[in-house]
DNA sequence: CATTTCGTTCAGTATTGACTGAACGATACC
DNA sequence: GGTATCGTTCAGTCAATACTGAACGAAATG
């Protein structure tokens, strides 16, 4: 007997497009959870949940909290350590993409050092692919921060608007 | 005895940095090795200087192939297959990012159809998760048509005889 | 027709990593 | 001090998949 339930339907489905990302398939189910709920969830509370072990709990929670996706809240009088949704996790999705390009950039750079001026065309290749991955964590950089703009408005409003269209 | 030269060293990198974005290791070698010759290899060819089986050749190029990356060529009398960077290998990066957010953005559009209309706060949520795939694959995608303008005018003056994919 | 040389496919192997259960240290409560 | 309840860590298990070797079909060559 499977769930028919439609919010376990879709923290199921995002633990599956977390999981084709590359990334373990209970962090998206975690994000998912704290974002279709929109309330702080405890570890116990999660892994039960999900049906989940607590160790599996406790990485994935602060897999997330290391990307700041989810943030750590705390109750008066309570021990326990209680998740919930990141005040901007949209844009912390993209900065750890911006992130991890910007890394390749410095690699492959690294590596076009090492690569004598004899060989000038393989050289200059390197070098392009090193300028694109750059390039492109700046392009993503400013999507980031635009969308942390968003979050801040919104966080303002009441009311949910549309993501104003990019300038160009 | 491990090789020093640089352009193995780039190429050993390309892979890593592959695998670490979660594909196999050795189309990213595959890649780099393209990248840093500038002409085209045959499978063989690739399999003896990667040290890998063709197996591994065939599947991987074939992959890159299909992300756009590198496209074939054919030389006169020659049976083989040859591969070479593709005309816009970034941009056709980028559009594969893309794509990935293009689909996320479905797949929870989907699921939030399902959530009803009394779990509204639920529903809201997750349709912003949708609007936020769906706009960054926009924005993506526009920064793909911009590395592939840069490389149509850096490409203005060659010429380059290439043979359109299709499945055997 | 036989042979060679391609590329692809497939079964098997090996490696990586997600996940679990149990043990542990720390902290609050009795 | 003793007990209970946290969260984390770690060794072990399991599943996913990258990679290989061998077999195969196709197409050119003799």
């Amino acid at each position: 007997m499977q769930s028919t339930d439609p919010i376990d339907r879709f923290v199921e489905q995002m633990g599956l497009i977390t999981q084709s990302d590359g990334g373990p398939r209970i962090a998206g189910r975690i994000f998912g959870l704290l974002l279709a709920e929109g309330r702080p969830f405890a570890l116990n509370e999660m892994a039960e949940r999900l049906k989940i072990s607590k160790a599996s709990a406790s990485t994935n929670a602060r897999l997330l909290l290391s990307a700041g996706m989810v943030q750590l809240v705390a109750r008066p009088g309570d021990r326990q350590d209680y998740y919930e949704m990141g005040a901007d996790p949209y844009g912390r999705m993209v900065d750890t993409i911006s992130a991890r390009m910007r890394r390749s950039a410095k690699q492959v750079l690294e590596a076009e050092a090492l690569i004598p001026d004899s060989q000038g065309d393989a050289k200059r290749r390197v070098r392009e692919l090193a300028i694109f991955y750059d390039r492109s964590a700046d392009f993503f950089s400013t999507w980031a921060a635009h969308l942390d703009q968003s979050a801040a408005d919104t966080d303002f409003g009441q009311q949910t608007e549309t993501v104003p269209s990019h300038d160009r």
